[in-house]
DNA sequence: CGTTGACAGTTAGACCTCTAACGATTAGGG
DNA sequence: CCCTAATCGTTAGAGGTCTAACTGTCAACG
């Protein structure tokens, strides 16, 4: 999805922020992933053992499309699911090493996409530009975690 | 979908552009539009006469996609189609005044959206801002209108 | 205890988007 | 002219997400 105008900063940050979305899609659709999927499956490996309540809350999704998204994962042994300390209803989710690998690959993916977007910017451009973006979001709701 | 960490300006703009993405779903959700319907309508409001080959090529989805959706546009009359110019091919496609007053109405609630997110910004940072992310998206692939 | 209500997860069915294959129309070169 | 190739749009089938209804588990209270 294009921005119409790119007139106001807020469209630009549309634009932006829709190119790095576009980036990071492009790669893991290479590697069979949806969007998702990779979102969940990097929740994984900095919670271990969330259940899928939780997963379903961070990603703002349901908890129907949790459970088919974990069945998907699950099957390319990318993710574990347990039921732990006597409690038989929560099932605790965790990334198998194949899974946190793939993830590493990711991130370091996106690093290298948004040094590439920042590039024209010098050092205290960059400063500049996170100090302003630092006051915009401390005003929005804080994501959980 | 949260950023995960916040601590890059990329990261940042990823969350300013989700809460943006998310206030405008929530406005067509309403609606009974998705994203993607009210995007089309957007567009066509622009550019009248469109034809379905340029719509998937803005909105960077299949010309699949586009024909059934312009079909659910079709039927709730916000949008017209016509062969036009002898030429039995192409289609061009027109938004009713319906189609019109609706894309009105959203852009208006999305300036509104865009306000309260800058709201914490006087007008010289909002200045140092919109220079800053011009500079970044020089460099980034211009939108194709 | 037993019943009742809340909670975690799954399944069923509808909707939307995609890819692939298909008609129909147009344009261009012998 | 006509044959071929390219272009525009539609249809068919697969996959993913959503809502709603369901099963099974836990907790609280009489």
């Amino acid at each position: 999805m294009d921005a119409p105008k790119l007139t106001t900063s807020l469209e630009l940050v549309r634009w932006i922020g829709w190119a790095q979305m576009r980036a990071g899609e492009d790669w893991v659709r290479e590697r069979e992933l949806s969007h998702a999927q990779s979102f969940v499956l990097g929740y994984l490996v900095q919670k271990p053992g969330a259940s899928q309540r939780d997963i379903a809350e961070v990603s703002r999704t349901s908890a129907a499309s949790v459970s088919s998204l974990l069945q998907g994962l699950e099957r390319r042994e990318l993710v574990e699911r347990r039921s732990e300390d006597g409690n038989e209803r929560t099932k605790r989710v965790y990334a198998t090493v194949a899974g946190a690998e793939l993830i590493a690959g990711f991130e370091a993916a996106m690093a290298a996409v948004d040094e590439t977007i920042l590039a024209p910017l010098d050092e205290s451009e960059r400063a500049a530009l996170h100090a302003l973006l630092t006051k915009i979001t401390g005003q929005l709701a804080q994501p959980t975690r």
